[in-house]
DNA sequence: TGATGGGTTGATATTTTATAACAATCAGGG
DNA sequence: CCCTGATTGTTATAAAATATCAACCCATCA
């Protein structure tokens, strides 16, 4: 599940490369600033907040405002490129854009790092716990804490 | 699992006697102040922002300020009698007070109305991915929006 | 060609949500 | 009564997000 020591740069660039694809194919508008904040959301892989992408994005060049920043997040949201955690006021970058989904996250408490499950069977049971509480389920959003094999070492 | 038309007056009161026993038995201390906060939260069935506590608080004296209220809900919900909905930034009060637990919640994307799952099979799937993800499990949150039986019809 | 219109970005201001820091007050034990 | 720790009051500020309108880009089409 976690890939210790991978080529981050590479992992980066598949995320971007990935988005590029899918934005072809649904003729959406991959952006110079789109693929910018996208590229900077990869760039960790713990969450960032928003004002984190405006301090990366404005180094070297005047400040970018607020909306800049939201505005960008909400498409790579609503594409399904970028995740928020909620429980943080934190974006990730999606580890499985190509099918748009709610994330589920694992969130350490100790090192920040965040798992996102794509796990079927987890997903069908939040989708049974609606239907038997008399709701239709739209989406949802599960975020675990807890504590990394690694940081348990 | 929706109780209509329920005697709100009732429930209200009832939730602040099940906090005050709990508080004499745990020796923590119901203060007129966060008991009052309490109630406020309880006043109504969807979930309640800080800041409308806040204004509620204050009808009829001088405007208390922001920490006041930020640290009755940090007591209350440290005590379990309020959960935190993170999807929303708003309170809601908590139906089963007696045992410390993470809410798991129903939201009604139509009326806001809000519904607490304390299903035990739930929580235990929950804990069961956090475990196969390899991660030691604290707590979590799990949202579900949707529409409930009410709004369908 | 250049007018038009939708989508995107820029810019300014403001709102909403939450916390830091310190002073005043209160409640209970010695 | 005085001390101590917890609670509440007060002022200021930080952090997160959005509203609004102007400028720009660019594809289309008259």
């Amino acid at each position: 599940m976690l890939k210790h020591k991978h080529n981050h740069d590479e992992c980066i660039e598949s995320a971007l490369e990935a988005a590029q694809k899918i934005c072809e194919e649904r003729e959406t508008r991959f952006t110079p600033l789109r693929r910018r904040v996208l590229e900077l959301v990869w760039s960790k892989h713990q969450p960032i907040t928003a004002y984190e992408v405006l301090d990366l994005l404005s180094e070297g060049q005047k400040r970018v405002a607020p909306p800049t920043v939201y505005r960008a997040l909400d498409f790579l949201i609503e594409e399904g490129f970028v995740h928020r955690i909620e429980s943080l006021n934190a974006f990730v970058g999606c580890s499985d854009p190509a099918h748009k989904h709610q994330g589920h996250f694992m969130i350490c408490t100790k090192c920040s790092n965040v798992t996102e499950m794509n796990e079927k069977s987890l997903h069908d049971v939040i989708k049974k716990a609606a239907k038997e509480n008399g709701y239709t389920y739209e989406n949802s959003i599960l975020e675990i804490a807890g504590v990394c094999e690694n940081c348990r070492n």
